[in-house]
DNA sequence: TACTGATGAATTGTATACAATCTATTAATC
DNA sequence: GATTAATAGATTGTATACAATTCATCAGTA
């Protein structure tokens, strides 16, 4: 079993690869807003060296899911609660749209819903299986894949930029533990899908994104959650 | 007056002049759907090495507006029918959404409607110069504007992504010389954003858009302009 | 002539070297 | 002791070197 002697035979999947690991990081919250990621670690730990960690990170930051400090490096995004407001709103439109074209070609994609409830399936073994991380990426993943059976690809890549910046704001700023109803609202989503039924699916998809908003706390006075901000330090919260 | 010693401190602005240049030439449609973007020969315009152009690059790749093909470098996007269809569609989402916005804010960002009306007197101007090319540019930034009025900095984001891929859908599909209409079309769509009249601001702005497709030729048939792809042949349009 | 295969130039992909900048530590001054 | 200055170490930003791949040219063959 001889490696393949080429190192650049394997990059553009290297690079989805790494992408996809702080990707998931940050969906499953391990990757905290404001961890710095710094070049060297990153290159270690994944084997390559800092010009291919620096396009995953520029490609992160393009989706705002990190930022760049000039001369300082990459760092985990830190919405602040206007930011916020934005990234929800802006979700919100695309989810209310993406579920409104799923609904219209629910008949021509009835294989597809399949993969999805095999989703929901894997959610509620995580969750019950108390997996945290788990659960909370494969909720993400179920508003992806839903995403892509839009059958609009640039709504699909939009969201996928949106969900983890979700995933910061919720880290930042939620305030009540979620009820781990939200998986009874996927499965409950799914059904009026597969039946076409837009009007329904729309509502409970409003519905599910009012109940992950209900649990955050984004009052101005929740900027103060970010206490580095309030106080103007930098403060790197992951030094390896 | 002594040149800065640092070629670093320019690099924020020098990375985003290098990206506008070959973003303006795309949306005045001097740089065509396919043309090749070698990373050599754009470091030599730009006084740059290739590292800083496969930046650039790769920021326009994510945008879709340019692809890379594995070991080929990057090109010029071509989106396909299908692609255009999505592109139009969800830029339609957008833009209805956007005029929403700006319309509630209308108040509240009167001295920025100035501007735009400016804008749109510069249009007319190059319009009336037979200015082709930057009464196209003029026209997109008109909506580029607009995105920034509506205060939501991702949807701001995702549009700027969508109106050079809708340069590029005209560059390859326009079928009908395109009557200069669009621009009184932009004046009584800021008429009515002005007054705060959400609905009728709507409905201009999906008139405007249906302009813009009807002059289009999206049949599937179309795909044949694209005759590099017909014959599964690479073109090199521009090789300088 | 048309087709195949080999050779070399051109171009991309990755790693690395080096310069600029920032950060932390220590020394110096009041 | 607190504040500022200076220095060394660490990290980023850019250019460049080198390897891998593609592309064009041109023999060779039928």
């Amino acid at each position: 079993m001889v490696e393949p002697k080429s190192t650049r035979q394997k990059s553009k999947t290297q690079d989805q690869h790494i992408y996809e690991e702080i990707f998931d990081a940050i969906l499953e919250q391990r990757l905290w807003p404001g961890t710095r990621l710094k070049e060297e670690s990153l290159g270690e730990i994944f084997g390559v060296s800092r010009t291919i960690i620096r396009r995953t990170l520029s490609r992160l930051a393009h989706e705002r899911v990190a930022v760049f400090e000039p001369n300082r490096g990459a760092f985990v995004a830190e919405p602040d609660v206007s930011d916020a407001r934005q990234i929800l709103d802006a979700r919100r439109l695309m989810e209310l749209a993406i579920v409104e074209k799923v609904a219209e070609r629910a008949s021509s994609i009835k294989s597809e819903f399949k993969k999805l409830y095999e989703l929901i399936e894997q959610e509620h073994k995580s969750s019950a299986a108390a997996d945290k991380g788990t659960a909370i990426r494969l909720s993400g993943e179920f508003h992806l894949q839903l995403a892509r059976l839009s059958g609009n690809k640039p709504l699909e890549g939009f969201l996928h930029s949106l969900v983890p910046q979700t995933s910061l704001i919720i880290a930042l700023y939620q305030s009540k533990e979620g009820s781990r109803c939200a998986i009874d609202e996927h499965s409950r989503l799914l059904d009026a899908l597969k039946l076409g039924d837009a009007a329904l699916a729309k509502r409970l998809m409003g519905e599910h994104l009012d109940h992950i908003e209900d649990r955050l706390a984004l009052d101005e006075s929740a900027g103060n959650r970010n206490l580095a901000k309030v106080f103007g330090r930098r403060v790197d919260k992951a030094g390896a």
